[in-house]
DNA sequence: AATTGTGAACCTCTTCACAGCT
DNA sequence: AGCTGTGAAGAGGTTCACAATT
């Protein structure tokens, strides 16, 4: 497949969001410029995009809302259900475990890990609790297809080479840390103290 | 000052933290090479960046790390202190404040906002709970600078317009959706779906 | 008449490559 | 000799503008 940059993902996710609510509103038909407006982008973007994947629209007519919102969907994947193992039982990672998002999205957590042995063998939310050095065992017995990193930044590199050996590829990251992987790999970081910087530096500097 | 991107002020926040680790392992000097590496990227990007600034480093020799941390921190207005809202006690809202990074970063929690009139009045580790119609009041009362939006996605933009009404130009959003503000406003998405979705179309396309 | 799909133009960001310091 | 700082070249992403289609 040629190759897709970030941003048209970026932005195919949000027009799948507004697709999905202007079907809630029973609105059949929308145009590029409607999906534009509402995204505040401009409208060649929005078709751009599209025609990275196919055409999906009727020239003079727009696009139908509803058979957007499934190519949009099955481009990205979210028919799909994903296995996940989610690794650090620390407030972020809890916090996670409660954040019903996931499942919604076809992301089902599988396996938590945590290096405290006395939080191993129990279950959180009908969740098994693993210690770290199951990860290989559990990964093949899962089938886990992602891992979710919610451990101290300075074992986050480590953690991760663990699940690549064992074959995951996929990555959401919460440490505030830089990963190393090769190019089959894919970590997406989740770092809320650089968008924190850069609320400070618009503040200092207007 | 001349127009810096947002990718520019990401990486700066990046070397801010390679340049913390190096300080903690006493090393005294670094080149843009070394910064790069440890990053991931060119060592002309890490320098093009920093020339946006001034000029921080000593040909033939590398930069200081204090000193560059330093100048880097001053940027980004690290130094500073901002008197922060947050919006919503769901679960997103109680995770935050949890979350001791905001107040180790300069970012102070002064006050808490949710419609649910039975939480409003109290304390919430030792910030108070007010209600939403009491904002206005209390930004000035505060001089909350920056506000932090863990609501719904649908009344995540009329929230954010209560606190522009009260003249805050900062926003870090976690409600999935996208927020029309004028120029001289900036609202920082923190939104999980978007980096999911991303990961499912990378293991969907391989 | 309206709106898509897309090559070309444009703009922005990244990398190259080298002069200039230390 | 080694490394920075930066103009110029290159790559990548966005917008324009219009032919094609309904």
């Amino acid at each position: 497949m040629k190759k897709i940059s970030h941003s048209t993902i970026r932005r195919l996710s949000k027009y799948f969001r507004t697709l999905t609510q202007q079907i809630e509103q029973d609105i059949k038909t929308i145009s590029s410029v409607e999906i534009a407006n509402i995204n505040s982008i401009t409208s060649a973007q929005v078709r751009k995009d599209l025609s990275f994947f196919g055409t999906f629209g009727k020239r003079g007519l727009g696009y139908n809302t509803s058979e957007l919102r499934d190519q949009i969907g099955k481009i990205l994947g979210l028919e799909k259900q994903w296995s996940v193992g989610l690794v650090g039982l620390g407030n972020i990672g809890k916090a996670l475990i409660q954040y019903n998002e996931f499942k919604t999205q076809g992301f089902n957590i599988k396996a938590i890990f945590d290096v405290d042995l006395n939080k191993c063998g129990k279950d959180v939310r009908g969740i098994p609790v693993y210690n770290i050095n199951e990860i290989g065992k559990v990964v093949s017995k899962e089938k886990l297809e992602i891992a979710i990193i919610a451990v101290p930044a300075k074992v986050a590199q480590s953690t991760i080479d663990i699940f690549m050996a064992s074959g995951v590829k996929a990555f959401l990251n919460f440490a505030p840390t830089t990963i190393k992987v090769p190019d089959d790999v894919l970590v997406k970081n989740q770092n809320m103290s650089i968008e924190l910087e850069a609320l400070s530096f618009f503040l200092s500097n207007k």
